[in-house]
DNA sequence: TTGTAGGCGTTATCAT
DNA sequence: ATGATAACGCCTACAA
């Protein structure tokens, strides 16, 4: 039994000693053992578990010229990603599927501007096989960078400029249906007999926020301008949003907010303000976020699938990665996630 | 057949030959510098620039046998990391120290015990230089996983075993003055004149819950065991424990929460139960979360410096991966950062 | 200071 | 079906 601590592997060239055999045929043993007769396997395989081999991924590398591994890049712009689920859970369903594809995972984070041109030298610099990124400000430099790179790459969510250039094409995304969750959730309101629905919006050079007032106007058309207000995705901005709200229009009897965040800080302040919810003031928010089943009373929300989107993100990846064969010519178009109502008390 | 996804990037050998030099100069040259003479050194740099060079990392790593890499194992055994911050706080501390120094993080989550014999092979696979990881559990196998693979390690948290058995020389860890801290907060209570101070619990089987309870049990020595109820670190469990604390002990007048997502499931059911809250009984947390500051009335809590500690462990790694020379000849003894308390208004 | 040459461990292309 | 053997791209003694 060989000494880990001794830092000195077995090579193939040591099992091929061992099993009596040429490199090559160990070669092919280990991957896969096709075109080996059975019991000349077998000794391979014995030799293989008595020397405790395992092969060197660098060496295997440099010939195969794929690393078995992706980057997951996120841009964290306000430190959102602490606060909020999303990319957790996102991660989750990511890390999931690439798990199940033998692939790593190689995470790296954005912290401002200046961290661009490193992350740019390294996904150029044959690290990793492909990206995957989530793509949330209208001037985001990353597809810009991993085009510049020729890395096949995956972005959560409609990157910004897709809607402005006419080069739609060959950009590979996946999002959830933000805008007809939020016209189910106008829908709803107004279902309910609410009369003046307001919306409290994310960032709105975010996609998904803009996505998402889309959707309210969709349903409001010709709805009071006065009744939208900006937040950004956090509780205490949902607050701020709320109070601008009820200053601006007192009489208001419903609020869409564009994620559950928010409407618990909306939550907060109708309560400071004395509006009961759902009595006086009806609420939706939109994720299904843990938050939404615990707030006070339970959120009427929008789900969205995060952590499948993140699957589906991995799974797109996997598949222009795939050997030339069995390979998409086209870059996958978009996938849009459906989302769904989640009923509950507050609205 | 060539593969189209394989673009032919220039080496170094390309480089020499536009440089009229060896491929050995611009090695030195790509490295440093060093013992290259200024003109020549400006030539090569002019030629990669040219040709848009890029070491290749595979046959960089195949040769000295870094792979410029660590592992970040998380154990996420009840997707417990998606509600609490506390794991994405730690990260982006590791991230940053991380990315100072080059090194890659590869992110590898654990969903059960059926994905530890993958986790092993990986570590042991030369994939990466040293492992960072959170071990929650008193039985957790990482701990024995990464040292038969020889690997580099630093955990977040006192592994459990390390109380228990006599080996506790030779592990590195860094965690959170949680007994400390707790012993403040008990402290802290008892002075503003609280006389039946409860504790919600984490899961004893981690080793912060169980320091936390520690530190409540030093000041408390004597104490009502019916004042005590163990949680899981989530709002909802701690709404259960409170309420069974509420039954058993209906006169108690504060309360100790293990961390603050379990102070606001804590505080709901104290609000449901119409108890207020400083008044009637005081509430304070532990974390100082992002929630301790949203909840209402904002906590009173343990402040832990999360991403320090995060900081803290990569930094420990990254010194025991320097190069042999200025190297620590034994692994550093355990860290142990401070916490403070933090008066808010629910205490 | 610069060049030469060998080897890192694997896959892949040939023969046999 | 199996075995030689040549890459893969880089670092590093060692030689000049």
């Amino acid at each position: 039994m060989p000494d880990p601590l001794a830092g000195d592997r077995p090579t193939l060239e040591a099992v091929a000693a061992r099993a009596g055999v040429s490199r090559a045929t160990v070669s092919r043993v280990v991957n896969g053992g096709d075109g080996v007769r059975a019991p000349l396997a077998e000794k391979v395989r014995t030799a293989i578990r008595d020397l405790g081999y395992v092969p060197n991924p660098a060496a295997r590398t440099l010939v195969t010229r794929r690393t078995g591994a992706v980057a997951v890049v996120v841009a964290e712009p306000e430190a959102r990603i602490f606060a909020d689920p999303f990319f957790s859970r996102q991660i989750r369903g990511i890390s999931r599927e690439l798990t199940a594809h033998d692939t790593q995972l190689v995470l790296m984070l954005v912290e401002g501007r200046e961290d661009y041109p490193r992350i740019g030298r390294y996904l150029a610099g044959g690290h990793v096989d492909g990206a995957l990124a989530f793509s949330l400000h209208a001037d985001d430099p990353l597809p810009g960078i991993t085009r510049a790179a020729g890395l096949p790459t995956v972005f959560g969510g409609r990157p910004g400029w897709t809607s402005t250039g006419p080069a739609d094409g060959g950009v590979t995304y996946v999002d959830a249906d933000n805008r007809g969750g939020a016209r189910d959730a106008v829908r709803y309101l107004l279902a309910r007999g609410r009369r003046s629905v307001a919306h409290i919006s994310g960032p709105l050079d975010q996609t998904s926020a803009a996505d998402r007032l889309g959707g309210y106007r969709d349903v409001l058309p010709d709805g009071d301008p006065g009744l939208v207000a900006e937040g950004d995705f956090t509780p205490s901005g949902g607050a701020r949003a709320m109070a601008a709200l009820l200053e601006r229009r007192p009489g208001l009897d419903a609020v869409f907010a564009a994620n559950d965040l928010m409407a618990t800080g909306a939550l907060r302040v109708l309560r400071e303000r004395g509006r009961s919810v759902p009595a006086d003031v009806a609420l939706v928010g939109f994720d299904d976020a843990e938050v939404a089943r615990t707030a006070d009373p339970p959120l009427t929300t929008v789900r969205q699938d995060i952590e499948g989107m993140g699957r589906t993100m991995a799974r797109l990846l996997l598949d222009r990665l795939a050997p030339a064969g069995a390979r998409p010519g086209r870059p996958p178009a978009p996938v849009v996630t459906p989302t769904v109502l989640v009923p509950r008390a507050s609205a």
